[in-house]
DNA sequence: TTTTAAAATACAATCGATTGTATTTTAAAT
DNA sequence: ATTTAAAATACAATCGATTGTATTTTAAAA
């Protein structure tokens, strides 16, 4: 009836026993005895008492929740990323706080607003598109909270990030499509501002340096990667010459084009080999199918999480980074001269 | 530096102005002056002063926290649910603690005994598939906080359900495939505990009798749903006798499906036609694109969110359910008649 | 100038659990 | 039976904001 209502007051009156030893009891204290904890206990499931953590929060500082920004949920990469870090949050007991940024600065800085005035004993974050100084992360930080950043680092004080290597996968899907016999290859890019595609520029330039390809600005086509930004950015590489070959830094961009020239007679990938990032899973069932990178998203949640439950625990960050490795993917997309030649 | 470490009694010191005037000062109480706002607020933001969150929740007795019970983030359709929701919420100044249950009876309970100990103000579920009692809800429903079902119905109490025209679009959904042509449709339907699940069975059915086809238990097969079972379900269609339509319940399902009939040279649609349901972004994608029911996710959310933020500021639930209209889009995979006989 | 109602502010209890300190109880040791 | 250390329990302050009531201040009315 009254379930939720009972408090350990409660428990106190009914049996004549201080509500301190009642808290005791409760939270299974040695300064308690076995018979008295017995007997609490039982009082305390007859009443059907529910601790209530608002005022336990309160008194001990601590809420056992993490925020967790992301800037969108229904991207299939975040919603894996947060299916590992609910998972590892519920058994660790945390509960989580989802906030979308949806890419906004503005939101964001509201968000962790927020979270601080909830008290989230700690934030995983992966900064929006539009952000480039820090300002709002500072009054959480000083507060003496962690912030962990996943997927997209950020070098803000001494925090963590973890991200998977972009250099490194986007050197090597670049290399495939020259060891696939591709000359010219188009990068689709992402906002420069964030580390993370920055990165991945610089691992696709490395790569034609290697091979002596020289980098061209033009072949560089930068955009926010939506599906529309697509097209747009297909329809600009029609115009640009003998383009034989595409890395784009994800998978929704990549899968756009390719309906694009799909539907304009360009062959994919006799005319123009294409790689994408993320492995969605759209990317396997389009025809051709993607060539992709794979990143572990449900396992940077997982890790993301425990490095945040670690740093809350120890109340200090090591400030060192994780990098978890991606792997090529290589399907149909990317079958340039293989195709052709052989 | 020391902020969020603020409290209004520091306020209240600096000022020599009573903690009581200054709570209601920084809520903008009409009891207070203008002018001692204004000092207030001043002193506010020059110490940094973040009002703690646990202490008002705790003596207001509310959190402006709603919980979110969910099958599984990942889920495409689930994770634009949560978009809505987050949204609305968002605008409205409510946080979101989202909770995983994984279809998995054991751990909703333990997330309603969680939201209950964090006085979540309320809570929008989907059950799982495992749950078939509510014994579980109830404590929290008693201690008077509403709760809202959406996408899986249900008749707890006097709850609210949000849910789509489950047996409407089934029934279109399989009328579709009889007007192609069909005569022998397999079902592939979800665990039947769930009403949701039995909806969509129904309006199958019911297609069926209104075209004087006759039902026939082996063509109805149940599952959960996911890929590996597309794939067994699929197996089995070619051992049934003169197979030539498949409604499945999901994308997922049907997907898999066309991917093993593919692989063994069944020809979609000519062969089999084939009706999902989700409207799942790979729906669009895979050859052939696949007919499916197109569901309002985001829209399902935001509305779910409103419903639920509506019932705690006016302490009753009407009741009443909402149904959504979700509509039937047609692709490849269903052209069955048309395709072979035009 | 005095009265009086309204406006502004101060006082103090409260939300429910936690926790350091003080007191009582228990049981072992003398 | 008495001392004493340890075990068990009680007392009381506290976390920070909110809110009903009491008191003071202000300004308008008499």
């Amino acid at each position: 009836m009254n379930s939720g209502k009972v408090t350990i007051h409660d428990i106190s009156k009914a049996l004549g026993i201080d509500s301190s030893t009642v808290s005791r009891a409760l939270n299974d204290s040695p300064r308690v005895s076995k018979k008295t904890k017995a007997k609490i206990l039982a009082k305390a499931t007859e009443l059907g008492y529910q601790r209530n953590i608002l005022a336990s929060n309160l008194r001990t500082n601590k809420t056992n929740t993490i925020g967790v920004v992301v800037p969108r949920i229904s991207r299939n990469f975040f919603s894996n990323v947060i299916a590992g870090i609910e998972e590892t949050a519920y058994e660790a007991g945390y509960n989580v706080l989802i906030c979308q940024s949806l890419e906004s600065l503005e939101r964001e800085q509201k968000i962790m607003a927020t979270l601080l005035s909830n008290r989230v004993d700690g934030v995983l974050i992966s900064i929006s598109m539009q952000t480039t100084s820090f300002e709002h992360l500072k009054p959480y930080k000083d507060y003496g909270s962690p912030i962990v950043f996943y997927d997209r680092p950020c070098s803000f004080e001494d925090c963590t990030s973890i991200s998977i290597n972009d250099f490194e996968a986007s050197f090597k899907a670049t290399e495939h499509l020259i060891l696939q016999g591709c000359k010219n290859i188009v990068h689709f890019g992402g906002p420069q501002d964030i580390e993370l595609y920055q990165n991945r520029k610089k691992g696709y330039k490395a790569a034609l340096e290697k091979y002596g390809l020289k980098y061209e600005a033009p072949f560089c086509l930068i955009s926010k990667l939506t599906e529309k930004e697509g097209t747009s950015m297909a329809k600009k590489v029609l115009k640009l010459k003998d383009v034989d070959g595409i890395f784009s830094v994800n998978d929704t961009a990549a899968i756009s084009a390719i309906q694009y020239f799909k539907a304009h007679g360009v062959r994919i990938p006799e005319d123009i080999a294409i790689v994408g990032f993320n492995n969605d899973p759209i990317s396997a069932v389009i025809e051709p199918s993607l060539t992709t990178i794979d990143q572990p998203d449900f396992e940077m949640g997982k890790k993301a999480a425990t490095l945040l439950m670690h740093q809350i625990k120890n109340k200090k960050s090591t400030g060192k980074s994780v990098v978890l490795t991606s792997k090529l993917v290589v399907r149909d997309s990317s079958k340039y001269k293989i195709n052709t030649e052989v």
